[in-house]
DNA sequence: AGCACGCCGACT
DNA sequence: GTCGGCGTGCTC
């Protein structure tokens, strides 16, 4: 007897653990762990893993596995090990955990199905709706308003069964070729006995002739300007055949990648790639940290690391941070690695990512390059994994299971025996920390290549501005240097953390802010649309054109977006054209790459965005880069903006003058004299470490402390308090001493989707029971999360303390 | 999750 | 007395 132990695709507590099946005979050989199948559960059938395959179960009435949908594991068995770690460290379910190592289109579609089983009459009204037919969707039964309890009497009765049936939505992406079905000869009788009122068909028949082999549907098509219909017909005479051919999505079809050859290394690269070749080469599971200026070369670091470790026929994975995936750096590995290199981020579409992992899982590729998820890469003899801008918080997943990758690719690294680089200009305090503890092994690249120097940085006091009678958003240091840049056909890169065109719309007459009806925000205004919006919840309406509290029609719009920069430098500077990135401009696919490249073409002097411009970009025209406010960031109530608000600042200046043109930044500011912008424009990492190092300390926060947040909400306002206070109370009693708990507080943002918020946040330094502790408290819960809508979130080592 | 089982109020 | 309401608990 052979039993598959398998976790299924329910997500609950009281199902987080293994169910056993038997396997069927014709199957034992088949079945290995890390296969998807399909298994009845209850009624049902629900997708599972194959966790273990054994010989014996605990349980005597075992039911049968149902259907194997994999060839191969999809999961190896480091990964199930992993996934059951993960799991564990972040309180969540284990089928949660399996589905994220994988490519969205490999969970399961659910479908249900009636079966009419005699020939026995059923009644009129069901028999009406089957229309003669033995089967049909349940779907379209609920549509077409079907009797819910009528068809329960009949499943009742036996005359009458529901099907459950689990498939993959995994589609290969197949491509119609044409080509010829009989011997030539054959094919010349049967162009005589065509009509010649047929001419197309004589046209695609005499193609045939000098070519036999298969062509593309598509191709024929515009070659001998035809239709499919005219086509159809010949393979109905069965004088052609349609062959049906499994392709690639290619999302790089379209791009040429010119090759390249390792560059020369330069002194400090070499002196930093020494250790980690070291480490290739003798199998270390070290983790470094290599800390490099913007412009100092990591990348080329990176790129001959991974030439040994392929030499070495082994695989490499690469992250880099969501937004910084630019084309920019996919272009420098593919062109330096071709076909090797499969590539996985957000940008592509469900079909292209199956493909893109299906390439790696066939092992037809050796190099991942691609956001979080790429850590799951299923590579079975890695040799090195680089996270590059390490610092990102996008390497956090902020859905469960809430796993950083970076701790997800040391765990990886420990298991291959490999080393794990992590890069970046500005590293989090954490990993600092770590590096110069000894825990990391600190690589130091201070200097730019060839000899450049970063761009010095000018901060302009905006109250200033204000005093001289300047009441627009540009300081005229900015201004002035915008047009001098122009003037020079140079380009300039503008930076604003906001989106839409104003934070707050506010009547004057009464103050009244208008407010999303769901959530505790202002709401947005955004001209293009002419709408207001709430960026939490999807609430919008139309602009209103006077004040919903008293009617006055003063409305003004206060804070600035991106939208109204742009609006604004259509004013001041006429001559500019402008492309602005943010979410808004960038929703649609393939449009974040379009709009880089219009600016790379220098169809555009300015380049105005949100965060997602400030990574990776590499323009060897950008002269000047602006910062137009960051305030609104350095006074975010979370204990990391002055961390971020510094790594931000370091990351766009080093954006301008990166190749032979020298570069500028100004950034405009309210609070000129706060440290992390006074050191971010003087390029101060160490010294901007150790006084934010002391702050942390004096606050308990990390790197000192640990850190977890709680988050409960409820409908009802009273209600998330008071469970707050009561886990707050059950942690006191249950953690040691040593450990300070917060709360209960309201969040942040209070209401959100008409969800009351509150938090509780635990400072330790070790507490080894308390995974253990807070499970139980959601277990305790259990009613109320199924039943009245209550959710507790938990986030070890948050990001966002939203 | 989704469904069956089972225990209390309004009906032919 | 029965139908059906929803609270409770199980699914190998």
């Amino acid at each position: 007897m052979r039993v598959a132990k398998v976790i299924v695709d329910v997500s609950t507590s009281q199902t987080n653990h293994t169910f056993d099946y038997l396997i069927p005979e014709s199957w034992e050989n088949i079945v290995q762990k890390g296969m998807r199948v399909s298994v009845p559960f209850g009624p049902r059938k629900v997708m599972g893993f194959v966790l273990e395959v054994s010989d014996h179960s605990e349980f005597d009435k075992l039911k049968p596995l149902d259907e194997v949908m994999d060839l191969t594991p999809v999961l190896t068995e480091e990964l199930l090990q992993i996934g059951k770690w993960i799991s564990e460290q972040t309180v969540s379910f284990y089928i949660q955990t399996f589905q994220a190592m994988l490519p969205q289109i490999l969970k399961a579609k659910y479908k249900k199905e009636i079966e009419v089983l005699t020939d026995v009459e059923i009644a009129e009204e069901l028999q009406q709706l089957f229309a003669g037919r033995a089967v049909m969707d349940f779907e379209e039964f609920v549509e077409r308003n079907g009797n819910y309890s009528l068809l329960l009497k009949e499943v009742k009765n036996g005359h009458v069964q529901i099907n459950y049936i689990v498939k993959s939505k995994e589609t290969n992406k197949t491509k119609v070729f044409i080509a010829p079905n009989k011997e030539p000869y054959l094919l010349e009788e049967a162009l005589e006995d065509t009509s010649n009122r047929a001419k197309k068909q004589k046209r695609i028949l005499e193609y045939f002739l000098e070519q036999t082999t298969p062509i593309e549907q598509k191709q024929l098509i515009t070659e001998l300007s035809t239709t499919t219909a005219t086509i159809n017909q010949l393979v109905e005479r069965n004088l052609l055949k349609k062959i049906e051919k499994k392709v690639y999505r290619d999302p790089f079809q379209d791009t040429d990648f010119e090759r390249s050859k390792s560059l020369p290394l330069s002194g400090q690269q070499q002196t930093a790639i020494k250790p980690i070749w070291q480490a290739i080469e003798e199998k270390q599971d070290e983790v470094f940290l290599l800390h490099g200026v913007t412009g100092s070369g990591k990348t080329e670091v990176y790129l001959q690391a991974i030439e040994r470790v392929l030499d070495k026929g082994m695989e490499a994975i690469v992250l880099v941070p969501e937004i910084a995936l630019t084309p920019q750096m996919v272009q420098r590995f593919k062109s330096r690695f071709g076909s090797q290199v499969a590539v996985l981020h957000s940008a592509l579409s469900a079909g292209e990512k199956f493909d893109e992992w299906t390439k790696i899982h066939k092992k037809e590729v050796n190099v991942v390059v691609g956001a979080r998820s790429a850590i799951f890469a299923p590579f079975e003899n890695i040799g090195i994994i680089i996270i590059d801008e390490e610092h990102e918080t996008s390497y956090k997943q902020d859905e469960q299971p809430r796993y950083h990758a970076r701790e997800v690719a040391k765990k990886r690294g420990n298991y291959h025996h490999c080393p794990v680089v992590l890069g970046s200009a500005t590293p989090m305090l954490e990993s600092y920390a770590r590096a110069k503890k000894g825990v990391y092994h600190l690589l130091e690249m201070p200097d730019r290549m060839n000899e450049g120097e970063m761009p010095p940085v000018e901060i302009v006091d905006m109250r200033d501005e204000l005093y001289a009678g300047n009441r627009t958003m540009f300081s005229r240091n900015l201004l002035e240097a915008i047009k001098t840049r122009i003037e020079k056909k140079e380009q300039i890169v503008l930076f604003l953390n906001r989106r839409g065109y104003s934070t707050f719309v506010m009547c004057r007459e009464c103050g009244d802010v208008m407010k999303c009806p769901a959530c505790d925000i202002a709401l947005t205004y955004h001209k293009s649309s002419h709408q207001l919006k709430c960026h939490y919840c999807d609430y919008q309406i139309a602009m209103v054109k006077e004040c919903q509290a008293c009617n006055s029609k003063t409305i003004r719009y206060f804070g600035t977006g991106t939208q109204k920069v742009e609006e604004a430098l259509r004013e001041h500077i006429p001559e500019a054209k402008v492309i602005r990135m943010d979410v808004d401009t960038t929703r649609r696919k393939g449009s974040h790459k379009k709009l880089l490249e219009k600016f790379g073409n220098k169809e555009a002097n300015i380049l105005l965005g949100t965060q997602m411009i400030a990574k990776g970009l590499d323009f060897e025209n950008v002269t000047l880069v602006g910062v137009l406010a960051v305030d609104a960031m350095l006074h975010l109530p979370d204990f990391r903006s002055s961390e971020k608000t510094f790594q931000l600042l370091t990351q766009v200046s080093g954006r301008a003058g990166r190749h032979k043109l020298p570069g500028e930044v100004i950034i405009q500011t309210y609070t000129p004299e706060h440290y992390s912008i006074q050191l971010a424009s003087q390029y101060h990492y160490q010294q901007f470490f150790h006084q934010e190092m002391q702050t942390r300390r004096g606050f308990r926060y990390p790197p000192y402390y640990f850190l977890t947040l709680i988050n409960v909400s409820h409908p009802n306002q009273l209600k998330a308090q008071e469970v707050t206070k009561t886990i707050c109370k059950l942690l006191f009693k249950h953690l040691s001493d040593e450990a300070t708990i917060l709360g209960p507080t309201p969040s942040p943002i209070v209401r959100i989707n008409n969800r009351y918020r509150y938090q509780c946040m635990v400072k330790y330094k070790d507490e080894p029971n308390q995974r253990e502790i807070i499970r139980k408290i959601q277990e305790h819960y259990y009613d109320d999360i199924h039943r009245n809508d209550l959710t507790i979130q938990v986030d070890f080592e948050p990001y966002s303390l939203m």
